[in-house]
DNA sequence: ACCGAAAGTGACACAACTGTCACTTTAACT
DNA sequence: AGTTAAAGTGACAGTTGTGTCACTTTCGGT
C-alpha cells in the first residue's frame, strides 16, 4: 500500500541515543539525525513534530525496555542473587542514568503529546525506584546491607559506579569484579 | 586611563561554569553568557575570540585552582590523612570531573591559542593523576588499600561517588559519612 | 577642558537549525 | 495499466547564534 521505509524506528532510536550521548541534549539536532540516517530532515518530521516529541518517545521506549528487564528481579528470592542481577543489568544499560538526566532537561512544552510523555516518564521513573527500593529493603531485612546507609545512596552507588570510565582499558571482567568488591566490602584492607 | 569594567574575569568564569553545567558544552553560547552578565555580546569578544578560547581559558583557571589545592596533599604523611583530604577536596570541587569531560568535547580548533591551551590542559590533567597516583601507591604500600584493585579504579571511585545526586536531601554530613563508609568498608554487613 | 585608551554597544552579514509544504517517488491493490 | 496513499525530498521563511566593526562612553592624565 505504500513505499518502503528507508529507516526503521529502531534504527532511528539507535542513532538518537548515540547522538544524544555524543552531543548532549542541546547539541542534538534533526539535521545531525537526518545525516546519520541518510534521509532528509523532512522525512523525520513525518513521524515526530519536533525534538521534544522525538526524544520523549525515544526515552519511553528506552525506559520500557529497561523496566521489562528490571521487573525480572522480583522472581529472585535472595538478596545476593538480586544484587548480582541488578549489577549486571545496570552494566548492560550503562547509559540509562545519563539518558534520564537528559530527560530532565526537556523544557515544559506547549505540545500536549510531549507533556503526557513526560508524565509517563515520571511514572516509569517512580516504578523503577519501587523495584529498587524493594531490593534495598530485602537487603536490609536479610541483614546483608548496613542499615545506617540511606536507601537512595545504595542505589546511587550502583548507578554511579558502573559509569566510572575505564580509560586505561582494564579487562572488563577484572573491572566489574573490582567495582563489585569495593561496593560490597570497600577498598580498605581488613586488619 | 580607561573606563571601569562592567564584569570581572572572575564573574565571567563563574557564569561560564554555571551555564556549562546547566546547558552542556554545545548548549553554551555567548548570547547566554552576555545576558547573564548583563552586557552586550560584543563586550565579551573584547576578551575572547570565540567559545573555544573562552572555555579553554576558563578550564585552565579552574584546573589551576584545583591543582594548587591538590598539591597540598603531599605535606600529609599518612594515607588516612591523605584520604580524608582528597575526599574533602573533591567534594568541594564536585563538578571538576564533569568540566573535564566538557573539555574533551572541545573540537580541534584552527586557532593557535586554543590548541596550546588544550595541550596545557592535558599536561595539568597528567599532573593531577601524578599526585593521585602517589596517593594510591602510599595506600597500597601502607597496606591500607587492597592491592588487587586497579589504581585508576580507586581514583574513579572517589571522583564518581561524590557526584551521586542527593535527590532526597539527606543531610550533607550523613551523606558524606555514608559515602566514605561504603568506599572504605563496603555496604555489606560484616558477618 | 581636552585627549587617549580601554570598555562597551548595536547593527550587519553570514551560518545553522526549525518547521512547513507542494511536490515527487514507490509499492501494493484493483 | 491505473489508482492510491504512505514515504521521502528540497526549497522557503523564520529564528537564533557567530564574528566583526565603526561608533559611543567613560575615565585618568596633561
Amino acid at each position: 500500500m505504500a513505499r518502503e521505509r528507508k529507516f526503521s524506528t529502531e534504527e532511528l532510536y539507535q542513532c538518537t541515543k548515540q547522538l544524544l550521548l555524543e552531543h548532549g541534549y542541546e547539541g542534538f539536532t534533526f539535521s545531525l539525525l537526518a545525516d546519520r540516517l541518510e534521509v532528509s530532515r523532512g522525512a523525520i518530521y513525518k513521524y515526530f513534530e519536533n525534538k521534544e516529541e522525538l526524544i520523549t518517545e525515544f526515552m519511553l521506549d528506552e525506559m520500557n525496555h529497561f523496566l521489562v528487564e528490571l521487573k525480572e528481579i522480583a522472581v529472585l528470592d535472595e538478596f545476593d542473587k538480586q544484587f548480582d542481577f541488578l549489577f549486571k543489568l545496570i552494566f548492560k544499560n550503562i547509559n540509562i542514568q545519563q539518558l534520564i538526566e537528559f530527560g530532565k532537561q526537556i523544557p515544559l512544552s506547549t505540545s500536549e503529546k510531549v507533556r503526557t510523555n513526560i508524565l509517563k516518564l515520571e511514572a516509569m521513573h517512580l516504578e523503577m525506584y519501587k523495584y529498587m527500593q524493594n531490593f534495598v529493603s530485602l537487603g536490609k531485612s536479610e541483614k546483608k546491607l548496613k542499615s545506617q546507609i540511606p536507601d537512595m545512596l545504595v542505589l546511587g552507588m550502583i548507578f554511579q559506579t558502573v559509569a566510572i570510565p575505564n580509560h586505561f582499558g582494564i579487562p572488563h571482567d577484572t573491572w566489574v569484579k573490582s567495582i563489585k568488591e569495593i561496593i560490597s566490602h570497600g577498598m580498605f584492607q581488613n586488619k
